[in-house]
DNA sequence: TTACTTATAGTCAAAATGACCATATATTTA
DNA sequence: TAAATATATGGTCATTTTGACTATAAGTAA
C-alpha cells in the first residue's frame, strides 16, 4: 500500500475542489426561437470542443458564488438569476477523473449582453436549441434535463419575463411561451388570462416602426407578483 | 511551500470524495401529522446530536447510489423514490473542512418501515415536524428549503401517495394534502375535483373497524398517470 | 382608396368552482 | 329498540373561468 510522507494538506483559498465542478445551462430567446449558451473550450485535451459554460469550485468561494464567477469569466455574462438545476454525479461522466457536476440555469435577454470568451474559452456563442453541435461530457443530458425543467416552470410559476426586453408585447410573451412549450394559444383568450393575474402592468408606450397598428408594451410588476405569492398565488397557464 | 513526495494518488474504489456529502430529507405522515426522519450520531464529535441522515459518497458510485446506500445503512429504509432536493454548497456549513452537501428527498408511508439504526447512527427516529430538536451543521436550512419544495411540488403534481397506505379512503388524501399545504379544502368539491382527474380508482374495498359508514377505498392508478403525463396533463389544486 | 396586418374588445355555450344542503349508512348511547 | 352521532357520498345553484369564435380598430403598403 502506498503511504505518503507528506502532512495533510491545507487547501490555500483558492484552490478548487476537485471532484466537483459547476456548469450552466443559459437559455436566450431571440424572435421565436430558444437558444443556448456554448463556450468552445481552448485549452487542454477537450480544445475545440463546445460545450456548456462550466468550471471548478474554490475552497473559500460559496458553490453559488462559484456558479457566478465562473460564467462572468467565460462568457462576460454577469448579474443573472442563476438558478440550481441538477448535480449529475454519475461515474462516469467526466473521462479520467471522478467529478460530480452541479448544473445551473437562467433565462437571459440575449440583447441585453455582449458575449466576451475569457478565461479558458477561445469563443463563446447562442446556439439554436435544434441546432446544436456535439457536446463535451453529458452535457446533452444536463440541457435536455434543464428543457424538462423549464417547461414545467414556465407553466407553474411566472418566469421567463426574463427573456423579454423590460417591455414587451403581450403577442411577444405569447410567442415565447409558446416557444418553449412548443405549443400554440389563442391570442384573444392568452390577453385576457394574463391580463386577469395582474402582473404585467401597460406602460404608456407603444411598439415603435411597425408597419402595422402598434401594439401597447407591458412590463412585469415585480411588486404585484411578490404580494401575490404571500397570498399563496398560484401561477397557471 | 510544502512539497509532497508523494505520488499522485488513483483513489481506491471505497474511498470517499471528502469535500461532497449527502443528506436525506425524509417526510412520512401520520395521523394528520407531517413527520421527518433524524439520526442520532452515535460516534465522533457530533456524538449525540440528532441530524438529517447523511454521509460520504464513494469514487465507484453514483451519487443517486450513494444517496440510497447510505439511507439505508442508517435508518434500515430502501427501496424508496429519493429525488434531488438542492446542493447546500456555503463555505462554512461544515465545521473545520469544506463540504458541499446534496440534499435528497423523499416522501413514505411510516407503517411500510421499520427504523434500524445503523453504521454511525445510534438511533433512528421519525420527528414531528413542528417539533424537531436541534440539528447539526444548516439540516434546519435544508428542511425548510425541502417544505417548500414539497408545497409547490403538491399543488402542481400529483405527489404524496407514497406518504399514504396502499389503500386510502379520499377523506385521507385530503387530510394529507391539508396538512402540507395547511390549509382546508371542502369535503365534498376535493372529492369531485380530485375523482374527475381519474388518477386514483377505486378498490372493491371498504375501511374496516370504523364507528361510523365505512368509506371506499382507493388506489393511486400509476398506468393512468403515464397515459396522462404523456398528454402533457397539468395536475393542479 | 383599398388591401393587408396586427391589436384589442366582445359574444356565448360549456365547463369548472365554491359554498352549501340532503340523504345514506354505519356505530354508539339512552 | 329508538335516538343520537359521525362520516360518506351525492346533488344544487349561482358565479367564474374557459375555449372557440366574431367584430371592430388602427395602423402601413400598394
Amino acid at each position: 500500500m502506498h503511504i505518503s510522507f507528506s502532512m495533510p494538506k491545507k487547501p490555500s483559498p483558492d484552490q478548487i475542489i476537485d471532484a466537483l465542478s459547476i456548469d450552466c445551462l443559459i437559455f436566450g430567446f431571440n424572435n421565436g426561437r430558444l437558444d443556448i449558451l456554448l463556450v468552445k473550450h481552448g485549452e487542454g485535451i477537450s480544445k475545440g470542443k463546445w460545450a456548456l459554460p462550466g468550471g471548478w469550485i474554490q475552497y473559500n468561494e460559496s458553490v453559488n458564488h462559484a456558479a457566478k464567477r465562473i460564467l462572468h469569466s467565460l462568457t462576460g455574462i454577469s448579474d443573472i438569476y442563476l438558478q440550481q438545476l441538477s448535480v449529475f454525479g454519475d461515474v462516469d461522466r467526466y473521462p479520467g477523473k471522478r467529478v460530480v457536476t452541479i448544473a445551473y440555469y437562467a433565462m437571459v435577454n440575449e440583447e441585453h449582453y455582449s458575449l466576451i470568451p475569457g478565461f479558458t474559452a477561445s469563443d463563446v456563442q447562442w446556439y439554436d436549441l435544434h441546432q446544436l453541435p456535439d457536446l463535451l461530457y453529458d452535457h446533452t443530458k444536463i440541457i435536455q434535463h434543464g428543457l424538462k425543467q423549464l417547461r414545467h416552470s414556465v407553466r407553474h410559476e411566472p418566469i421567463g419575463f426574463n427573456l423579454l426586453p423590460k417591455k414587451f408585447t403581450l403577442l411577444k410573451l405569447q410567442e415565447l411561451y409558446e416557444a418553449i412549450l412548443e405549443t400554440k394559444f389563442d391570442k384573444s383568450n392568452f390577453r385576457r388570462k394574463l391580463l386577469k393575474m395582474n402582473l404585467v402592468k401597460p406602460s404608456t408606450e407603444k411598439q415603435q416602426d411597425v408597419s402595422h397598428r402598434a401594439a401597447s408594451l407591458y412590463e412585469f410588476d415585480e411588486q404585484r407578483y411578490q404580494q401575490l405569492r404571500e397570498k399563496g398565488f398560484a401561477f397557471e397557464l
